[in-house]
DNA sequence: TGACACAAATTAAGCGCTTCAACAAGATCT
DNA sequence: AGATCTTGTTGAAGCGCTTAATTTGTGTCA
């Protein structure tokens, strides 16, 4: 038990303080939210209550009063994944520099859950919503704007002009990935991924194909599939290459996903045939900034999470400010940037591995 | 623009849906929260009336009117840290499971910001607060408490007493490495950290200590001092230790976090004249899982990060029913667990990877 | 000295909900 | 038929704050 203090009333309430400090309980206010109202004197008086009796202001109770809040919610998919964690970050920066606070909301990729938290925040009447989900979410976006809430979409493309939305250029993507592996020399390109209709897939796919094409007839390209998006889809796909005559194997490898590209790397080391960076060249898509720090550093394509989370606050809070009828949705894509190490390329920055 | 709904007012109030279903304001609550007291006639009516309108209950009213919330709030230190991503997760489900709903802040390791976020909890009557900081919150944690607020902590030891406290147990988690590499073998143990007085980093290197000690006179044991904790750390550590006549060169490692050891792997393996794990075993103490799917799999001890989160809701729960005065803080300390891999380990369940 | 401006403090009307005492209208019992 | 319960509904009093309108108390000017 801690000793409760001075006034002796566990929440006192502006009324408390303002017996104590022996004024009306609107100069307390005031004294909190405008203090140019009030004379020195009291300001002084009526803070040292609020100190010595621990006052807290009570967000309910202001909020209601004044009709909105000053918090803006983020519901995201998946917490454990450093790009979401990249765009709360980015974005709670971004909110405390406009003075306004970010809750997060974690849907474990649990469409229920996402809908509980988007209530949640509806019912706390929010600011404002950014929503960066993994599945389809118009309904719950729908929800939300028919009550007047404003919301904008992270890292996912819903119906055109449904509402504001930050994606990163995932064709860009795939592109700098191949290019650079065409670049560095390889002929012999293979992309790896699962067959799932998932956006940012598709997206990647494109940009691969393209580079792909743009470099003319010189220049192969065959798509390996997956069945998921992981580690060991990785780790079977290189088994299956390994298999092959070596000059069937590709020489260039752009894996879908990071954890797809480490798989690879450790599939072909221990196969032990194939040289890193040398015979094969393997570069990753970033969504998981932790899946880079492999043995082997893992050259990578990876979207600029923080500015994404940043550019969609200030894509909201220019929504809140429009007049009614005023806003105009905006899609905003940004590009994405490359990390060149040396699963692709031999020397520099980090060192080259080579098999027994 | 969405088109307005029916009720044509875009946040409709109990008032607007009374009006509507034709009854008083107190039945609309009623529905709402005590059906069983409501007939069925009037409850389909006011049902409806509330789905056409599109009301939304208004929480800072609720929890103004009812003195109390369903929100806990947790504030944690790094969410880029999968340790603090699990943390949130095992917290959430059992919040859930108890029908309250999580917050989450982010501190980003500034405790300015740590302050922002349990003030603004503070003032939004949160039933609670989850605490996960990285420094020292003895202040923070009074704070609260002199207001009233229950507070649990999380993965950080305080003063005793304080508060309840959920803790992994550091001195297994270093035991546990260093009897594993001890058993298959390994006669001169290195403990790598970094030198900083950091809670968790002390009581693994006293576990270290401990095996050892139990090992008797066969087993050697250094401790290699690191900068930080990082990867190139690791790296730097490393290139540290190939300087050495091979008889000198430990044959197994302790890494304090999963980061040093995949830079230790990495900085071994490119100097090319030791095998991993034949020549040298390593361990990591799992801070991050992500870290820990590099080319060689790094053998870890890891906190068990889901349950950490779930018993300190358990925990706070259990104060929160608490009679005044009758509850008693306690501390949990949960045991890691260890993952074999192929960094300390040849063969099953993951392959070895020589140098050239 | 009275009219007027200005600063400082107060009064009081809500904000949208919950909850409880009070009440109406049957149903049930004696 | 009257007393007694039940069941369903409502009126009204807050919860703790903000804020417009008002009052009070100066100092200023003609």
């Amino acid at each position: 038990m801690p000793p409760p203090r001075a006034g002796n009333k566990i929440n006192p309430s502006m009324q408390d303080v303002a017996r104590q400090a022996g004024v009306s309980i609107a100069t307390v206010s005031n004294v909190i939210n405008r203090p140019e109202k009030v004379s020195q004197a009291t300001a002084v008086r009526v803070r040292a209550a609020i100190q010595a009796m621990g006052f807290v202001r009570n967000e309910a109770a202001r909020s209601l009063a004044v009709g909105s809040t000053t918090s803006i919610g983020l519901v995201l998919a998946d917490l454990v994944n450093s790009l979401f964690a990249d765009l709360a970050h980015g974005a709670q920066r971004a909110a405390n520099a406009a003075d306004m606070r970010l809750l997060l909301g974690n849907t474990l990729c649990d469409p229920e859950i996402q809908d509980d938290y988007l209530d949640l925040f509806d019912e706390a009447r929010v600011a404002g919503l950014l929503l960066a989900p993994m599945l389809d979410s118009s309904a719950g976006i729908e929800r939300m704007r028919a009550h007047g809430r404003q919301i904008v979409l992270l890292n996912y493309a819903q119906a055109e002009g449904l509402c504001c939305t930050v994606l990163v250029d995932n064709e860009m993507v795939g592109y700098l990935a191949a290019r650079h592996l065409i670049e560095s020399g390889r002929k012999r390109i293979a992309f790896v991924a699962s067959l799932d209709p998932f956006q940012p897939i598709e997206r990647r796919r494109e940009g691969v194909e393209r580079a792909v094409a743009e470099a003319g007839s010189g220049v192969h390209l065959e798509e390996v599939d997956t069945r998921g998006i992981l580690h060991e889809d990785g780790l079977r796909a290189a088994e299956q290459l390994t298999l092959r005559s070596r000059e069937n194997v590709p020489d260039g490898i752009v894996a879908v996903t990071d954890a797809i590209g480490n798989g690879i790397i450790q599939g072909l080391l221990s196969q032990g045939r194939l040289r890193i960076p040398t015979d094969v060249g393997v570069v990753g898509c970033e969504d998981n900034r932790y899946l880079g720090t492999g043995q082997i550093p893992l050259t990578t394509v990876s979207p600029p999470g923080l500015e994404m989370g940043r550019v969609a606050i200030e894509l909201l809070l220019e929504e809140i400010a429009a007049l009614p009828g005023e806003h105009q949705h905006r899609t905003i894509v940004l590009q994405p940037t490359m990390s060149v190490r040396a699963s692709s390329v031999a020397g520099d920055p980090d060192r080259q591995l080579s098999p027994a």
